[in-house]
DNA sequence: AATATAAATGAAAAAGCATCTCATTTACAC
DNA sequence: GTGTAAATGAGATGCTTTTTCATTTATATT
């Protein structure tokens, strides 16, 4: 049961907030936009203000339960967070999202920082491409 | 003499095209916003408007002659572009942008488009951290 | 169960970055 | 020099996201 993860949060339980919970468990896309969770959840009836959702997934984020991902172009999209630590790849037709983890790079990464003296915080890695089906699909 | 690479590029040899171009090569930061870049002109005595600024930044991206990197966070830098690809890392205190190449992780990225059956068009890897000048200024 | 209070929400305004529109100016081919 | 297509400036516009502020709601306390 998700009141849980949000109270352990700090936040309050609230029907908004249950709902994007709910949305983001539910959709069949594992990555939505602000705008994607606002429309779902104009479908399922739920009138939430965009502003609303903005707001809860950016306190979602802070809480650990969903990470933001900022695509080339500005606009962001949020995933559950898995537990796991993954990068993307995205495809530039379809902009379908897959996921991946290389440890090789993840590596390299640290050496790169430690080398350049700088105490890495974060790193954001996104291959861009056409996917297998965007291929066929030409 | 940039002139002729711009005419190289289609682009009219124009005062505010010769006057950005100044500015990337003579400024001391390697990576400029759209705005720093228009700061600059101002600085220069160059009243050319922001709108320009943009275009011509954009249409120097299109002729290959700067390169635009996406910060995390949405908004735009731009370096000049000096033939050999790389990677970044970026101070998250002072902003600072330092260059880096790694093969290692240009192969990993090939293999795993590869193996994902992406048709691999471009990447973006950034690596943020604390620089060492800002770790000693603690 | 009622109440107090701090937090959450909605709607609209604002912010921030970037692009577009359109009238005017400019580069450059002839 | 002239004509024409391209470039520019200024302001409007767009788009995503955040903020403001009055109202509503969750929850700790009585």
């Amino acid at each position: 049961m998700e009141s849980q993860d949000l109270r352990k949060a700090g936040l309050k339980v609230t029907l908004p907030r249950l709902k994007v919970l709910e949305i983001l468990e539910s959709s069949e896309q594992r990555h939505m936009s602000a705008e994607d969770v606002y429309k779902a959840l104009l479908e399922m009836g739920e009138e939430i203000g965009l502003a609303t959702v903005y707001r809860v997934l950016t306190q979602f984020e802070g809480a650990g339960l969903v990470s933001r991902l900022s695509i080339d172009g500005g606009h962001a999209v949020f995933e559950l967070e898995n537990g796991t630590h993954h990068d993307h790849l995205l495809c530039v037709r379809c902009n379908r999202i897959e996921e991946f983890l290389d440890e090789v790079i993840e590596q390299r990464q640290k050496a790169i920082a430690a080398e350049k003296g700088f105490q890495m915080t974060d790193h954001s890695l996104y291959i861009y491409g056409v996917c297998r089906l965007c291929q066929e699909a030409t």
